[in-house]
RNA sequence: GGGCUUGUAGCUCAGGUGGCUAGAGCGCACCCCUGAUAAGGGUGAGGUCGUAGGUUCAACUCCUACCAGGCCCA
């Protein structure tokens, strides 16, 4: 505390005067400290963010001003922006299901920028919460807590539709509990948008627009039912969507079969052993051509009197049995190899690595061909003699079943080159089986076991207990030639957590891959051409070359960040047809219903008669109503499909061939809840009116493959537009050291700690944050990390609400205070800080558009803790505390602050919409009653307009040099305190002539600047000698004693108005 | 295994088309203020730019491989 003392250390030039130092005259010094201006304000440095953001909330509420008389302010703001330009944004719904976690918290703050900041640009911007309620995973925890509580054995006494009706009752109630429960959770994180009205794909509208979606796609001839390999929960006896599908490493069985050749010579023959020469196929003459053959060692070129087999080599035995071909690559080069006495072929590649795992002593390698050589021979199948059937509505080439044929997804990576082929379970196989005309083939019912096609030792066996029974069948029979367990990463029911099998079912598709059934018209706004849905979703995201301007090419789509491009396209490019059928009961039927003779009856028409019973009783209808009643607006008479000529509304009428609505029954399948949500564009966008297409989808990266594809493939199908312009994504938390975050890692952090810890502004500031393109590190001590960047800015504003204290602002018409900008000298620090918020604004509000809310929160914070704690208020401290109250200096100082805050909290509200709006509430001094002053009301200031004079980044730059070397002079000199010092400044142009040299001494924190135009470098002047103003601590060279007996400056001395 | 993607100071991030002593904020150290005070201000120290090769007069920036993550798929 000495830092007024005379100087104690060997200073080189000591003050040559010895005037009155403060410390003389501190005994009897007046306090002047009543005289000042200090700062006052009823804005708490504590915010308290916890209690008081629900109070914001709550106010918020309250306002009136909706159309209509609706409450609140997402309604006030709708109305306010009644007829400006609207900016759609569409929310992707979020499962119905448990607390919201870190990620919600991400994506929900980012919407709500989003929402809030096209908002304050003056945008009309709608935005509606949705929720998707129906699926598997509230199906599965409702029959969970059905079987705790001993209901299901009731309902198992039930029909399937009463059963599913109980089911789907539980499902309703669940999903109504979790749909509130977080949309407290989304309300309390402060987001704005329609909660008196979300949108839920259980709700009777939402379903009936879904199915309308649906009928369109019929009508386009993109729907259509086949016999198809899925994924099959066992456990759930359904078909499973890719999305439904995780994967966990498995221990399974790896079998080397052999299937014996059925044309020995012509196998001989395809690796130019003996074929010539042996024109006669008598497989049992002892080769008699090359004698040594018989009795020594096989060798290379030779032909020994062994039948010969094709390895194959697989990782599920219990496909088996629906083994209909052995694919090879027609260019890969293949064996012909004796192994301890048995002869087989397999890729040239793999013989050395496969005799050795078999631990075959000398394998040799008789000859090689290549595997276009191979394609067209036939093999016995080790345990399978009546052909199977071919499958739905085929037809078969009986000659190639049980023959090698040509695919190009054949490598050497593992195996034996030759793959065994049952297109009843498995993609690439079911592809070979349709080009090869072969059966598409599966024994296995719905709960894993083997149906009576199947051999007789394996009937009613499950699918992994025959790879056992398989396995030992082979091995007893001599087919076998090795086998081994190994683990692997397998496909699981996300939801059992129990491995699927691939299986053939009939269900329902979208097509992307073109015309099945009827050819595709496209849609009727585009040309005739064929084009199938993959070729559309392709062309709308491809990049135009050239095309910088982002949202400029109509029917493309943007991404942010731009490599979501790369991404979905590579997704697209693989996408098999879209299964869109479950078999479940919590979700939305698809309305099929089935003719008695086997047929189907799905047609537009068809479904948007049901879709209309379903808008007004809800999808339960399905389940509730005779066929007859839900087809009570169908018409068949009129519908020009020829699936409706075989049914006629009443059966009095019935002609050949054709069955009555009461004789229908309806089908037992639901639609996978992708189509769904992917349907929202429609059922909920379109459905309210709200604009198509979407300016914006945000979500997780995720959702290239999930939500905004599957809402792309619909959305082309019915509007031939893709349903959005722009596809932003965000990366996914991870925790401190970049590993992902889950419950069952314990890595993971609740949302509800973070707010009764931070309060949500604080979170949403750590948000605006993140770079979320990114993968984003989560962490406990990064929140309070942002608590400390967030109280800076707290600091910030109520520093400068504390000097409006006596400051009437000139609005809305009334006498104040304020001084007109115009006035203002461009040399002014006023002038400065203004044309700094100016910038400011600009790249805040280009950040917002961008949506780089990271830069915005960025230079934001810069603002605050620079260029005004740092510089503009530090500096204009002095007029503040100092001046007569009314001063102009000060006015115009505290009408800058007013605005400034004005501007600073509008700019601040979408990130911080808690704290800026008490900000704005305090800096209009509104009574705590009103609801109404608000600053989610307003838009953003663009511009004050005051122009500061193009020399200020010199003076800047003259004043930080000037700072570093008053630092060098503390320790050179020994002054501590900058007001015991004066600054010289170089000045050789004269340009910091034109500034007021009391603003630069206010910006270098000194007494005062003097300007030398013949100083190379600053100059600092110790003015400890020199005597010091006891009211503003100043040493300006005019303090002087005054009447009242203190020693003040003039400008003190002017402000309490002694002589 | 494949597609996309990330790896720059202790932490979070900037660093168009290769070229000056690689920047910012936080944190840290030291100092000032005590009339923004559970505040405010100043100065400063921190980096083999994931690793290893390669291209080039020159690479954080281009190429290849590898290591460690993330999302999606097999």
């Amino acid at each position: 505390m000495s830092s007024h003392t005379p100087t104690t250390n060997s200073n080189p030039t000591p003050p040559p005067t010895p005037t009155p130092t403060p410390q003389a005259t501190a005994p009897t010094a007046k306090s002047y400290k009543d005289t000042l201006n200090l700062p006052k304000t009823s804005f708490p440095m504590k915010a308290n963010l916890v209690q008081n953001e629900p109070a914001s909330l709550k106010r918020w509420n309250g306002i009136s001003g909706g159309v209509d008389g609706a409450k609140g302010l997402y309604e006030a703001t709708r109305a306010a922006r009644k007829g400006a330009a609207a900016f759609s944004f569409h929310d992707g719904p979020p499962y119905a299901n448990g607390d919201i976690h870190m990620g919600h918290l991400m994506n929900k703050c980012l919407k709500d920028f989003v929402v809030r900041t096209r908002t304050m640009m003056g945008m009309d911007c709608a935005y509606v919460p949705g929720w998707d309620c129906h699926g598997l995973p509230i199906e599965h925890k409702v029959m969970q807590e059905l079987v705790e509580s001993g209901k299901a054995a009731k309902l198992a006494m039930l029909t399937d539709d009463q059963r599913k009706m109980a089911v789907r009752r539980e499902c309703q109630k669940y999903a109504e509990k979790y749909v509130k429960l977080q949309a407290g959770q989304m309300e309390r994180l402060l987001t704005l948008a329609d909660y008196a009205h979300p949108y839920l794909t259980m709700s009777s509208s939402f379903e009936g627009a879904t199915l309308e979606v649906l009928a369109e796609l019929v009508e386009q001839g993109l729907v259509y039912r086949a016999l198809k390999p899925v994924h099959w929960s066992i456990a759930n006896e359904t078909a499973l969507a890719e999305a439904e599908l995780e994967y966990q490493d498995r221990e399974d069985l790896s079998v080397y079969v052999d299937f014996e050749a059925l044309d020995a010579d012509a196998v001989y023959g395809a690796f130019g052993l003996g074929a010539a020469v042996d024109e006669e196929d008598d497989d049992e003459e002892e080769s008699s051509e090359k004698e040594d053959a018989v009795r020594v060692p096989v060798k290379p070129g030779v032909r020994p009197n062994v039948k010969p087999s094709f390895m194959i080599w697989t990782t599920t035995p219990w496909t088996l049995p629906a083994n209909v071909g052995v694919a090879v690559n027609p260019k890969i080069e293949y064996a012909l190899v004796w192994m301890d006495g048995a002869v087989s072929v397999l890729a040239s590649g793999l013989v050395e690595k496969v005799a050795k795992m078999a631990k075959v002593e000398r394998p040799v390698v008789l000859g090689t061909t290549t595997g276009d050589k191979l394609i067209g021979l036939r093999y016995r199948h080790p345990f399978v003699e009546h052909p199977p059937a071919c499958g739905l509505g085929r037809k078969c080439d009986a000659q190639k079943l049980w023959s090698v044929v040509a695919a190009e997804y054949v490598t050497t990576e593992d195996g034996t080159g030759l793959v065994h082929t049952a297109p009843g379970h498995g993609e690439e196989d079911y592809a070979t089986g349709l080009r090869e005309g072969l059966p598409v083939y599966s024994p296995v019912k719905d709960n894993g076991t083997y149906d009576h096609s199947a051999p007789e030792w394996l009937r009613g066996i499950s699918v992994w207990e025959a790879n056992k029974r398989v396995t030992e069948w082979l091995q007893r029979s001599g087919h076998l030639f090795f086998d081994h367990t190994f683990t692997h990463s397998y496909p699981h029911d996300w939801r059992s957590k129990t491995p699927v099998i691939f299986r053939c079912t009939e269900q329902w598709f979208v097509s992307v891959n073109g015309p099945h059934h009827t050819a595709f018209r496209g849609p009727k706004s585009r040309s005739p051409e064929k084009v199938n849905l993959r070729e559309m979703a392709l062309e709308a995201v491809r990049e135009e070359p050239g095309s910088e301007n982002r949202g400029a090419q109509e029917g493309k789509v943007n991404f942010v960040p731009e490599w979501g491009r790369n991404r979905m396209r590579g997704m697209l490019d693989s996408r098999p047809d879209w299964c869109i059928s479950r078999q479940r009961a919590w979700g939305l039927p698809i309305p099929a219903f089935l003719t008695p003779t086997g047929g189907v009856l799905m047609t537009a028409m068809s479904v948007r008669s049901v879709a209309r019973v379903v808008r007004e009783k809800g999808s339960d209808a399905w389940f509730m109503a005779p066929p007859e009643e839900l087809l009570k607006y169908y018409d068949p008479k009129s519908d020009p499909d020829p699936q409706a000529r075989h049914v006629v509304a009443d059966g009095a009428h019935a002609g050949v061939g054709q069955c009555a609505f009461t004789q229908l029954k309806k089908g037992n399948d639901i639609l996978d809840v992708w189509f769904e949500s992917g349907s929202s564009w429609n059922s909920c966008v379109r459905e309210r009116g709200l604009g198509y297409p979407i300016d914006l989808y945000l979500e997780g990266s995720d959702q290239h493959r999930g939500w905004f594809q599957l809402s792309l493939l619909p959305a082309l199908g019915v509007t031939g537009r893709p349903p959005f312009k722009t596809l932003l994504t965000h990366g996914f938390m991870v925790d401190k050291n970049g590993k992902k975050m889950s419950k069952s890692l314990g890595n993971d952090i609740k949302v509800e700690e973070l707010l009764r810890d931070h309060g949500a502004d604080v979170c949403r500031w750590w948000v605006a944050s993140l770079s979320y393109e990114n993968d984003v590190k989560v962490d406990m001590e990064f929140f309070a990390l942002a608590g400390e960047s967030y109280r800076k800015i707290r600091n910030t504003l109520r520093f400068m609400l504390s000097n409006l204290d006596d400051f009437v602002s000139t609005c809305e018409g009334k006498a104040g205070h304020c001084v007109d900008l115009k006035r203002i000298a461009p040399t002014s620090l006023d002038a400065w800080v203004l044309g700094s918020f100016d910038a400011l604004s600009a790249t805040v509000r280009e950040a917002y558009a961008r949506y780089d809310f990271k830069a915005a929160q960025e230079a934001l914070y810069n603002f605050c803790n620079d260029t005004l704690s740092a510089v503009y208020l530090a500096a204009v401290k002095d007029r503040l505390y100092c001046d007569k109250p009314d001063s102009a200096r000060r006015r115009q100082a505290q009408t800058v602050l007013w605005d400034l805050t004005d501007g600073l909290c509008r700019l601040l509200a979408p990130v911080l919409c808690h704290t800026a709006d008490e900000a704005y509430r305090a800096l209009c001094k509104v009574d705590p009653k009103d609801a109404h002053a608000c600053v989610h009301l307003k838009t953003f200031i663009n511009s004050f307009g005051v122009t500061p004079d193009e020399a200020w980044p010199l003076a800047i730059a003259a004043v930080d040099k000037a700072t570093k070397a008053l630092e060098q002079a503390k320790q050179a000199m020994g002054v501590e305190n900058p007001l015991d010092a004066g600054v010289v400044l170089p000045d050789a142009d004269g340009v910091l002539a034109r500034f007021d040299p009391v603003d630069l001494a206010d910006l270098i924190g000194v007494s005062r600047v003097t300007l030398d135009a013949k100083a190379s470098a600053a100059r600092i002047e110790d003015l400890r000698g020199q005597p010091r103003c006891e009211r503003s601590w100043k040493r300006d060279g005019t303090v002087r004693a005054r009447s009242d007996g203190g020693m003040l400056s003039d400008r003190d001395a002017a402000a309490i108005g002694v002589g």
